[in-house]
RNA sequence: GGAGGGGUUCCCGAGUGGCCAAAGGGAUCAGACUGUAAAUCUGCCGGCUCUGCCUUCGAAGGUUCGAAUCCUUCCCCCUCCA
């Protein structure tokens, strides 16, 4: 069974930093755990690993998408999978690194075999919603697929869509595809966690200092030129990326530039807060993952995620 | 100095005599999460000895069975005239 390192930790909790020091020590190839560094173009606000880092250390999936289009967690689950046994080939240590938690989840706990859906029927399902409310989505499914409709919130429209979009390009509710199980998981993985949950407040002035970067760096001008394209839009995964999203609507003059900063920061903090409850969560409780926590920011990190990598070489 | 407008629970903001611990939004906190997940959604959100009680709507008095809401004085802020 192919081992792989797992690296995981909120956003702009050094992750990254921590991942080419270790590139540094042994030979690693970095597998990019990461929903919004697959697109091609946002690189500013997502914070992407540089030319000269990426020709230092292999970075995989990153770049692999424009952004009109989509990616996914079972992409991910399949292209992750493959590639670590690919890079595990070439005697390298495959190390994961990101903070998109549901990819994680999906490559580690599995997904069941549901289908992907369409765009057109996606659109249809909006179209619904736009003229009868998510309410009114959320009744269709109260007959056809009563599970889903005592599961999920009247107003949850992400997921009222994927169960109606389910419905209608198959003709099964999600259930039917549930009950088949889950994939398990074909790696054998060793997890590294940074959890700054001693001071969040730390967390935030990184977070704030860093965006305070990103748009010195010309995070606006990214955004200028993906709107310029003219085919791109706020619906879009890609432009719905914390930064993108609130850019995007100050240069719409949703708000001003100061409150597009204030926001931005927020959002972000969010976006840590939410990783990192699902780190605090059921994530390992799958199989028998070993798990090493490490402080944010602490001296001897590099060291005991060494310890922990090439224990995973064995 | 004069004429108006305003001070509401962490923030914005509604509320003009009882149904108000006070709409709504934001933040915070906690949580969910099966092919969009940096997404989407949920709960909590003054305090307590918690089916009730206490404190809160700039401050202090007053009217009233009863006030965030009415009256008086004071403090502060904004706009305009001077």
């Amino acid at each position: 069974m192919v081992k792989a390192l797992a690296l995981l930790g909120p956003t702009a909790s050094g992750k990254s930093a921590l991942a080419l020091q270790l590139a540094g020590l042994l030979r690693v190839e970095i597998i990019s755990l990461d929903s919004a560094q697959v697109y091609r173009g946002l690189d500013k606000g997502t914070a992407k690993p540089t030319a000269e880092e990426r020709a230092q250390v292999p970075h995989h999936l990153i770049d692999i998408r424009d952004p009109a289009q989509l990616y996914s967690a079972a992409d991910f689950a399949r292209d992750c999978v493959r590639l670590a046994e690919e890079i595990s080939d070439r005697g390298a240590l495959p190390l994961i690194c990101g903070g998109t938690m549901m990819y994680y989840k999906a490559l580690t706990g599995g997904l069941s075999p549901l289908p992907s859906t369409s765009p057109k029927t996606r659109q249809a399902v909006a179209e619904l919603a736009q003229r009868e409310g998510w309410e009114g989505v959320h009744e269709r499914l109260k007959d056809a697929d009563p599970d889903s409709y005592t599961r999920l919130s009247p107003h949850d429209k992400q997921r009222l869509s994927r169960a109606l979009e389910v419905l209608w390009d198959t003709g099964r509710p999600m259930g039917y595809y549930f009950a088949a199980g889950r994939e398990t998981c074909p790696l054998e993985l060793c997890e590294c966690v940074i959890m700054p949950e001693a001071d969040r407040r730390e967390l935030r002035e990184i977070i704030a200092a860093r965006f305070v970067r990103m748009l010195r760096d010309g995070l606006v001008a990214e955004v200028e030129g993906l709107r310029a394209r003219g085919d791109l839009n706020l619906q879009l995964p890609s432009m719905r990326c914390v930064g993108y999203r609130q850019v995007w609507e100050y240069l719409d003059g949703a708000y001003d530039y100061e409150e597009m900063v204030q926001r931005v920061i927020i959002a972000t903090a969010q976006l840590a807060k939410h990783q990192m409850t699902w780190l605090r969560g059921s994530l390992s409780r799958e199989a028998a993952i070993e798990r090493l926590t490490l402080p944010m920011g602490a001296a001897d990190n590099l060291e005991r995620l060494h310890e922990r990598a090439k224990l995973c070489l064995n």
